[in-house]
RNA sequence: GGUGGAGUGGCCGAGAGGCGAGGCAGCGGCCUGCAAAGCCGUAUACGUGGGUUCGAAUCCCAUCUCCACCUCCA
């Protein structure tokens, strides 16, 4: 079997065949900078991550372009409401989604783009859009002329007289309410320092066009894959898909869009403040347990984030980690060489392959830990050594390896110095504890484990003495 | 009004005509000095009403409820 994708333009899995061979070029929309990352940022960051793992696990090289829109409305505004050069406050976010992104193991994209960083891009595809007569200048602005272009709406299956006008900018400056901003020309309240020369006259680029031309730079005039939000679809990519096409790109084969974090039903966002920040997560469960739990839904289906969505994403990391390091112990470990090369289950390729099946791809994974940890009980070394593998290599596309550099250290086994140090006082704490149990004193042996335990650190009995964890967090 | 999506056991979530995915929580058991971890077992589940079929959570018809996009939004 091979990659099946769901395109949203046709509506369809379709099976994914690259434009060239062992190559993939994907176009991320990024964060528009203006507040701080919430949970259902990372949501989409985390499942295209996981689909440029796929891609690469199974031998694709992939080059994934992810933008950062530096400057729009909400940015100017928000930051002249907060006395802030606007520039000041989109790199102040910037830096923070860099380090959400980071925090949950998403890979660093080949290229991140910003907007304001491509004005001679931007400017040259809408001189284009005007040459071609399929954008007007009016009042300094330029608009993409919509009803010059007859695919417009095939993205999303809207007919444009049904559709209410966009509002972007003044419709009396505009031959069809539809019709949107390419450029906007400089307003007297907005700073100098916010807007480029164009032949046009001063202003800044339409929320749109940074893409298209973004996209054209990095990734040419078509290119495999374009995904976001499930918000981008209309009007954001209705839109960047229009103004590309009529610039006589071919532009995106296939749209993937990832779908909401919702709490109670309903859309986690900026606009309502009932955004989870992912600073606020952080604080109290480990990075490792919220990429689990943002992953562990399909990619297109609503995540229903609640209290206990970390908790439970917790103890299936701890189940997850606890196999991993026991079974390491007894069987070695196994280096990252051998996890990429390891042959994954049926089962397992399968569902990742069925438009990246997760849920299924995650049963497979319990059900070889499940499996590893009757081995170890059983004995049975070869065994163990075999689920091992097969988890670390089937966790590791998830972006979950727990021996993986960007989660090892997080619990106990780390070789850092604060953690030597813990060790070699708990290991006193250990040897007194276990003096006390030959002694068949239980009182003193539980009194040990009980102060250990209220400083977070988790004692178990094994066949060849007791072992010490940190307790999960949360 | 237009477009798209969803209703599955206490909870989260797969599946999409026929052996009840998986996880969390719970309950029973094994193991343990007691625990923890682990293992084994354990569920009148598929919004409602009809219909098709030997058989439907899965197909058809009707109906209710919820959500999203069409304004910034991952």
């Amino acid at each position: 079997m091979t990659l099946r994708l769901f395109d949203t333009a046709t509506r369809e899995e379709r099976e994914f065949a690259p434009m060239n061979p062992g190559k993939v070029g994907i176009y991320l929309c990024g964060p528009t900078v203006q507040s701080s990352p919430h949970v259902g940022h990372l949501r989409s960051a985390v499942a295209f991550d996981v689909l440029q793992r796929w891609l690469e696990r199974t031998g694709y090289r992939v080059t994934l372009v992810r933008n950062v829109t530096d400057i729009d409305d909400k940015t100017l505004w928000k930051a002249a409401e907060a006395g802030v050069e606007w520039w000041a406050w989109a790199l102040r976010f910037e830096r923070e989604f860099q380090a959400a992104y980071a925090a949950v193991g998403v890979k660093p994209p080949a290229a991140e783009p910003r907007a304001t960083g491509h004005i001679p891009e931007i400017l040259a595809i809408i001189a284009r859009l005007i040459d071609n007569g399929h954008a007007y200048e009016q009042a300094g602005s330029v608009y993409f002329d919509v009803r010059s272009f007859d695919g417009y709406g095939s993205l999303t299956r809207q007919a444009l007289d049904d559709l209410s006008p966009a509002q972007d900018s003044p419709v009396e400056d505009k031959r069809d309410p539809h019709d949107f901003a390419l450029w906007k020309a400089r307003k007297d309240d907005e700073p100098e320092t916010a807007s480029w020369d164009s032949p046009w006259g001063p202003g800044r680029p339409g929320w749109h066009i940074e893409c298209s031309a973004m996209a054209h730079r990095y990734l040419g005039e078509e290119f495999d894959i374009h995904g976001g939000g499930l918000d981008l679809r209309f009007p954001h990519h209705e839109n960047e898909q229009a103004q590309s096409r009529a610039a006589g790109y071919g532009f995106a084969h296939l749209w993937m869009h990832s779908a909401w974090v919702t709490q109670s039903g309903a859309k986690m966002s900026k606009s309502l403040g009932n955004g989870l920040l992912v600073s606020e997560v952080l604080e109290a469960h480990e990075p490792a347990a919220l990429r689990l739990a943002l992953a562990a839904v399909h990619y297109r289906s609503m995540l229903e984030y609640s209290a206990s969505t970390l908790d439970e994403a917790t103890a299936q990391w701890g189940r997850f980690t606890g196999f991993v390091a026991r079974a390491s112990e007894r069987v070695g470990a196994v280096s990252s060489a051998a996890v990429a090369a390891a042959e994954l289950p049926e089962a397992f390729v399968d569902a990742m392959d069925d438009d990246l099946g997760v849920p299924r791809a995650l049963a497979v994974i319990h059900e070889t830990v499940r499996a590893g940890n009757a081995a170890l009980t059983a004995g049975d070394d070869a065994a163990v050594a075999a689920a091992l593998l097969s988890a670390r290599a089937m966790l590791d596309v998830l972006g979950l390896d727990p021996a993986a550099p960007e989660w090892a250290g997080e619990r106990a086994g780390s070789s850092d110095a604060a953690m030597r140090a813990l060790d070699s006082l708990v290991r006193a704490d250990i040897d007194a504890r276990a003096a006390a149990r030959a002694a068949r004193d239980w009182g003193t042996a539980d009194a040990i484990r009980d102060r250990l335990a209220d400083a977070g650190i988790v004692i178990a009995d094994a066949a060849d003495g007791a072992k010490w964890s940190l307790a999960a967090e949360g």
